[in-house]
RNA sequence: GGCCCCAUCGUCUAGAGGCCUAGGACGCGGCCCUCUCAAGGCCGAAACGGGGAUUCGAAUUCCCCUGGGGCCA
C-alpha cells in the first residue's frame, strides 16, 4: 500500500507521486478512487502530486493517459522489440492445457513472434485483433534486480515468455503502463508490495528497449491475513474504512501498519509521527511478511485512546457519541446538552475505553430508560429480601444527599453498610448491580453522580422489588 | 507446473558467530492493588521448521528438504 512510500518519501524529503492505477477496469470506478485518497487522507497520509492535485507530470490517472501507452508500444513495435500476436485467449488456453497434461512447463509457443506481413494480413483479414507482446531478446545477460530492501535477486530471461503489454482492445497492462508512467513521471524511487517482485525483470527489458535508465526499487513486504494470504487491495482498502467505522484513531492505525515489517532500533513500539518519519530507515525493513493481529491493534488503539482522553476528552467524546448513535443509544441529532452528558460519563469511565464501543459495555446504563439486568450478576448479588431492605435504606439515605455530589453520596453508601454492620463493599456490589444491571463499569459512587438522584430512586425501588423475587439458591454457596 | 521471495513464542518482532539459560510487545494464565471491571505493578507458560556442512563455537554463514507466500500462466 502507499503507506511505506510515504514513510519512505518523508524520511527521505523526496516527493511522494501518487498515480490511479486503473488499467484493470473491472474494479476501477471515480467513487472507489476517491473512496481511497479519502481513507488516504484520514490517516494523515499526504502526498505532493496526484490525481487531485495534480502536478508537472499529469495526468495521474493511468485512464487518461491512454495515448501515452499508445504511442509507446508503438515505439516498440517500430523497434521489432514487441510485436502483434494473433493467437486467441482460446487457443492460448489449449496449450496451456496440454501443457499441463504432458507435464511439461507451459511457455508461449512463440506462433506470432516472427511473421511476415503476409502472415499478419492474412490474420486480420480472418477478423483476429491483435494483441501486442514483448520480444524478450534471446540472448540476454541475467536480469539483475538491486532491490533496496530484498537486496540481489537474479532472473534468467529464458524463464520470461514473450508478454503481452497491450490487450486487442489497446487498452495497457499493468506493467508495461507503469514503465511508461513511472518513466515519464521521472520516478526515482519504486515502491510497491512484494507481489510484485517477479514483475520487476520484465520491466527491466522494457527500460532496456526504450533506452531508459532504471529506477531503484524497493519490494516491502506484503500484509497478510490471519489465513496468511496477502491481503488483497481490496480487502486493505476496505479494512481502512472499517476500522474508520469502528471508531479507530488513525494514529493508531499508523502506529500499527508502521510496526508491520520495521521496528526501531530500541524495540519501542508507540511513536509519533514525526519519530516514525525520522526514524524510519529502508535498511531495517524486514523482508517476510506480517500477519495483521487484529488485538494488537485494538491495545494500540486503547494507547491512542487514552491519550486523546488527556489531550484533547472532546474527540473521545465525539467518537463516543457515535457508538452510541450506532448503537441506537442516542438521538441521530445529539444536542449540546447530550453531548455535554456523554463527557460527564467518559470522564468517569474514558480511561476503561479501547474503543469508542466499549462504553456499551461498561455504560450502557447511562443512556437507557431501561436498564437490563444481567441474569448471572443478579444472582450472584442479590439475596432476597435483605438484599431489598438494604437497597431501601439506601435509598432513603440517598434521598437525603444534598448536594447531590461525590462526597454526599460516599457517605451515605458507607453509612448505610456501617449501619447494617456489614463492609461496605458488600453494599457497593449490590447497589452496582442495581443501577446498572452489571458487575462492571466505573466507580459506583461517580456513576451514581452522573445518573442523577431522580434515576438512582428510581431503580433503587425497582430493584428492591426484583431482589425480593431472588431468592438465594440452596446450593450451600454461602 | 516454471520462476522468485520468505522462514525466531499463537501474532508483530529483537537477534547481523561466542554478550542467548534466545530479549521485548500484543494475547493468554497467576498474584498484588482495589467497590467491580479496566488500567497499573510483579510473576509465569510460550519460539530458533528438519537435515547436512563450515567453525573451537551457529538462531546468526553455506547447501538440501519441508512449509508458507507471490508472479507468470
Amino acid at each position: 500500500m502507499a503507506f511505506f512510500t510515504w514513510l519512505f518519501t518523508r524520511h527521505e524529503g523526496g516527493q511522494f507521486v501518487l498515480r490511479t492505477e486503473d488499467t484493470d477496469r473491472t474494479r476501477s470506478t471515480e467513487a472507489f478512487e476517491a473512496a481511497i485518497l479519502e481513507d488516504l487522507r484520514w490517516l494523515g497520509i499526504s502526498w505532493d502530486e496526484g490525481p487531485d492535485v495534480g502536478g508537472p507530470v499529469g495526468p495521474y490517472r493511468q485512464t487518461e493517459r491512454a495515448g501515452l501507452y499508445r504511442e509507446h508500444a508503438a515505439i516498440l513495435v517500430e523497434r521489432g522489440a514487441a510485436y502483434p500476436c494473433y493467437c486467441l485467449p482460446e487457443e492460448l488456453e489449449a496449450e496451456r492445457q496440454r501443457a499441463a497434461a504432458e507435464h511439461r512447463p507451459f511457455r508461449y509457443s512463440g506462433r506470432c513472434r516472427d511473421l511476415t506481413p503476409a502472415g499478419r494480413a492474412e490474420m486480420e483479414a480472418a477478423g483476429r485483433r491483435a494483441t501486442l507482446r514483448f520480444r524478450v531478446p534471446a540472448a540476454h545477460g541475467p536480469l539483475v534486480v538491486d532491490d533496496l530492501v530484498l537486496g540481489r535477486v537474479e532472473f534468467a530471461p529464458e524463464d520470461l515468455d514473450d508478454f503481452i503489454i497491450q490487450r486487442s482492445d489497446g487498452s495497457p497492462l499493468y506493467n508495461f503502463a507503469n514503465v511508461v508512467d513511472d518513466h515519464t513521471m521521472r520516478i526515482t524511487h519504486i515502491t510497491r508490495g512484494a507481489e510484485h517482485l517477479s514483475n520487476t525483470p520484465r520491466q527491466f527489458l522494457m527500460y532496456e528497449a526504450f533506452g531508459w535508465a532504471q529506477p531503484r526499487v524497493a519490494h516491502f513486504p506484503s500484509l497478510l491475513g490471519v489465513d496468511r494470504k496477502k491481503l488483497s487491495k481490496r480487502h486493505g482498502d476496505t479494512a481502512v474504512r472499517e476500522y474508520k467505522a469502528q471508531g479507530y484513531l488513525p494514529e493508531a492505525l499508523v502506529n500499527f501498519f508502521a510496526l508491520m515489517g520495521w521496528y526501531p532500533e530500541d524495540g519501542r513500539e508507540i511513536f509519533s509521527v514525526e519519530e516514525m518519519i525520522t526514524r524510519f530507515r529502508i535498511e531495517d525493513v524486514g523482508k517476510s511478511g506480517a500477519v495483521f493481529d487484529a488485538q494488537k491493534l485494538t491495545w494500540m488503539n486503547g494507547v491512542y485512546l487514552q491519550e486523546a482522553l488527556r489531550r484533547t476528552p472532546e474527540r473521545v467524546v465525539e467518537l463516543v457519541v457515535e457508538a452510541l448513535r450506532g448503537a441506537g443509544l442516542l438521538d441521530g441529532d445529539a444536542g449540546p446538552e447530550q453531548r455535554a452528558y456523554v463527557a460527564r460519563v467518559v470522564a468517569i469511565m474514558g480511561e476503561r475505553l479501547r474503543l469508542p464501543k466499549d462504553v456499551l459495555t461498561y455504560g450502557d446504563f447511562f443512556f437507557r430508560d431501561e436498564i437490563v439486568y444481567d441474569p448471572q450478576a443478579v444472582r450472584k448479588q442479590f439475596r432476597g429480601q435483605a438484599t431489598a431492605a438494604m437497597l431501601g435504606r439506601l435509598r432513603d439515605a440517598l434521598g437525603g444527599v444534598v448536594p447531590f455530589e461525590l462526597a454526599g453520596i460516599e457517605k451515605a453508601v458507607r453509612d448505610t453498610a456501617a449501619a447494617l454492620g456489614v463492609e461496605s463493599k458488600d453494599v457497593i456490589h449490590p447497589v452496582r448491580v442495581a443501577l446498572t444491571g452489571k458487575t462492571v463499569g466505573p466507580g459506583l459512587f461517580e456513576l451514581i453522580a452522573v445518573l442523577g438522584r431522580e434515576r438512582v430512586l428510581a431503580r433503587l425501588d425497582r430493584a428492591a422489588r426484583l431482589a425480593q423475587e431472588t431468592v438465594p439458591h440452596g446450593d450451600g454457596a454461602r
